[in-house]
DNA sequence: AGGAGGATGTGCT
DNA sequence: GCACATCCTCCTA
């Protein structure tokens, strides 16, 4: 079993009982460690949101999941923090939230990209990609790099490599993590659930973080024009921003940027 | 019971 | 840039 990284420890509930606006950008940096039907993939987290809800001494967040209030499908938001809400994406993709805010407060961070450090041949076969991407064997904490095999496709070149786990939707397939099995599993003690275990490891210092209006989420201009987006500047695997329906219409009456500033 | 609309990714124009 | 896949959830009747 390899570790995630130098210097890094498991997070604890306590790390993630704030509000998602204040974890969120303490998840920069982080690994997602998940083993999968055996397989393990570690997943370094370079770009993530802040999702809220509706709940006591909670900011009302129009564009989450939780914004109706409880829901079946939403439960797990008003979990336990350190659990991970994993939500099904337009009937296909399964996208991976950590829950975090205070049990009974609706509240997570998606996790919307990140680079894989260890297990790249695991989630290129859960990307469909496998005949592509071979590991060479890597040094422990060694970052994947471009193979011979790879080489021998210049049309490719390391694009392949970048997007295995850029935005949400091929973050969560990287992973292994699936809607509706793995849906509340604990990624604090690493409980086993439908065969999946998951684990968060924080502690990477990052020099600077980026933050800006969240992708992809319908014209909410109140919120919008708040940073709920947070990631790693010129990271690669970072993900393209676009706005959500009605969303550029919205930020314009209100003259928001909507690739965001970088903060120190 | 029916339907609209996704916290998206991919492929084609 | 735009259509489409694919299915679940919640709103409306």
């Amino acid at each position: 079993m390899s570790t995630p990284g130098e210097g890094l420890r498991r997070a604890r509930r306590a790390d993630l009982a704030a509000l998602p606006l204040e974890v969120a950008p303490t998840l920069l940096g982080a690994r997602l460690r998940t083993v999968v039907g055996g397989a393990e993939v570690i997943l370094r987290i370079t770009e993530v949101e802040a999702y809220h809800g509706k709940g006591v001494g909670d900011r009302h967040d129009p564009g989450s999941h939780a914004r109706m209030g409880r829901t079946a499908r939403n439960a797990t938001m008003w979990g336990e923090p350190g659990h991970l809400y994993v939500y099904l994406s337009h009937g296909i993709h399964s996208c991976v939230n950590v829950v975090c805010g205070p049990e009974g407060v609706a509240g997570g961070v998606l996790l919307r990209a990140g680079e894989v450090v260890s297990g790249v041949d695991a989630a290129a076969v859960r990307r469909g990609i496998v005949p592509v991407l071979r590991t060479n064997s890597l040094a422990e904490g060694e970052p994947p790099r471009i193979t011979p095999r790879m080489a021998i496709h210049p049309e490719i070149g390391g694009k392949q490599l970048r997007d295995l786990a850029r935005g949400p939707g091929r973050f969560g397939q990287a992973s292994g993590l699936r809607h509706p099995q793995h849906d509340g599993i604990d990624a604090i003690t690493g409980a086993e659930l439908a065969g999946a275990r998951a684990e968060l490891w924080l502690g990477e210092r990052l020099a600077d973080i980026a933050t800006g209006p969240r992708v992809g989420v319908a014209g909410h201009a109140g919120t919008d024009a708040f940073p709920w987006r947070f990631w790693i500047p010129g990271d690669p695997t970072v993900s393209p921003f676009r706005w959500g329906r009605g969303a550029a219409e919205a930020a314009a009456a209100l003259d928001t940027p909507g690739i965001g500033s970088v903060l120190e």
